[in-house]
DNA sequence: GCCGGTCCTAACGACATCCTGACAAAGATG
DNA sequence: CATCTTTGTCAGGATGTCGTTAGGACCGGC
């Protein structure tokens, strides 16, 4: 079922948008201003955020840009303004649609099912397979047989980004960067000690990994 | 450089359109008619489709319903109709966005831009053939058929620059400055070694090769 | 203070890569 | 045909890198 987080500080919108929302089998969160809608949007990780940009406590594209520094979830803005600049401010800060106040409520809908059309719901979050192991980016997981397999902050860390770009090869600097942060780039006993771990926990046979590869000389390579 | 293709019955709004675009760094195509947008997208492949639901040949819909059968492509939809039904039909066949006239220009841009973030291009990896083997530049790889051949370092930086500087005669001693650095000209006993393990590994024949080219007296040259 | 977990540094075999020099094959020149 | 130059190939040792292990520093919780 995908979830759906309404920032409104009217409640009377708040609850007939609710309303129309849950007989259509969304689940339904909602926040009556800024902070509010942040911390819940941390605690329930909706698949969709429905923000209204004239609140109380914050302003509008504000909150659009404190969720995008985490979530890449849709976030449709309702505003009363339909000013061009208001819409450009908003859209530019990372909001995927805008609604104008008064607003149809089947068009409304529409929209949302075409934002949750492209974006994949929290159910259908991308799980790469690495032989018998399956990591969940967003879930910050990686199972083995569904046990779950822990890997310290730094070992998770890498691991990223080696599956975020798979089948390259990412040379030893630009992965100590990376991981480590500018600076470490001569810290190359610590990426094999790591690279180690990784394979260790991961790998059928650490001794002869096929799918986190060594390139002697240049620097490793995820092969899915 | 984003590609957007604008499908359009109105030759004033498709200029004014292409010019404002073609300002922004867009990569503009554009097509007068359904059909004629169809085939166009199948061809060109564009990163974006504006399409205006009142062509003379079509029903718009249909237009991003037949686009829906093969690609994903973001696709904003410009209309003058208002009415709530034509923009969820629209949305339910596939748009991403529908925008009415009259707009304002810089809120499609934002829209656009807010489309073109959530679909990131595909990430172009510019792959060299060199008989039966393929050389991904971007991903340090080489393969023969599917198998990966392995290259030492060395190896890969003298291919390296060998196919970046396709057909074109490249001297010893540039060569030489170009993988080993400047200080080792006269090291040419080297660059025979590697050009032919370089040979031995890529190419069907070693001792006849037919890509990897000697230019007796001059240096080398990679024929694609 | 004690402890479990995490992170970093240092060190050591094992291994791959790189360079050097020698030698054969091919082609040019007289 | 003899000789020289250029090019391709082979083998051995120097160098650097990789994987691993061990041990100490640091931090938060009990």
């Amino acid at each position: 079922m995908t979830s759906v987080l309404i920032i409104d500080d009217e409640p009377p919108l708040r609850r007939t948008l609710g309303i129309t929302l849950k007989a259509r089998k969304y689940d339904v969160h909602s926040a009556a201003s800024g902070t509010e809608g942040l911390t819940a949007a941390a605690s329930i990780k909706p698949d969709l955020v429905i923000l209204d940009l004239g609140l109380p406590d914050m302003d509008g594209t504000q909150v659009v840009r404190r969720l995008r520094s985490w979530t890449d979830v849709p976030i449709l803005v309702l505003s009363g303004r339909s000013d061009s600049a208001d819409k450009v401010d908003a859209l530019d800060a990372g909001a995927d649609d805008y609604v104008t106040k008064p607003f149809a409520t089947d068009e409304l809908l529409a929209r949302l099912r075409a934002m949750t059309r492209r974006a994949p719901t929290e159910e259908e979050r991308p799980e790469i397979q690495l032989g018998d192991v399956v990591v969940d980016l967003a879930g910050h997981r990686v199972c083995r047989g569904g046990e779950a397999i822990h890997l310290t902050p730094t070992e998770w860390h890498l691991l990223e980004v080696l599956v975020r770009n798979p089948g390259r090869l990412l040379r030893r600097r630009w992965l100590l960067a990376e991981v480590w942060g500018p600076g470490y780039e001569t810290a190359q006993g610590n990426l094999r000690l790591y690279m180690g771990q990784l394979r260790h926990k991961l790998e059928a046979e650490p001794s002869r990994p096929r799918h986190l590869l060594t390139e002697p000389g240049m620097g490793y390579r995820f092969d899915p």
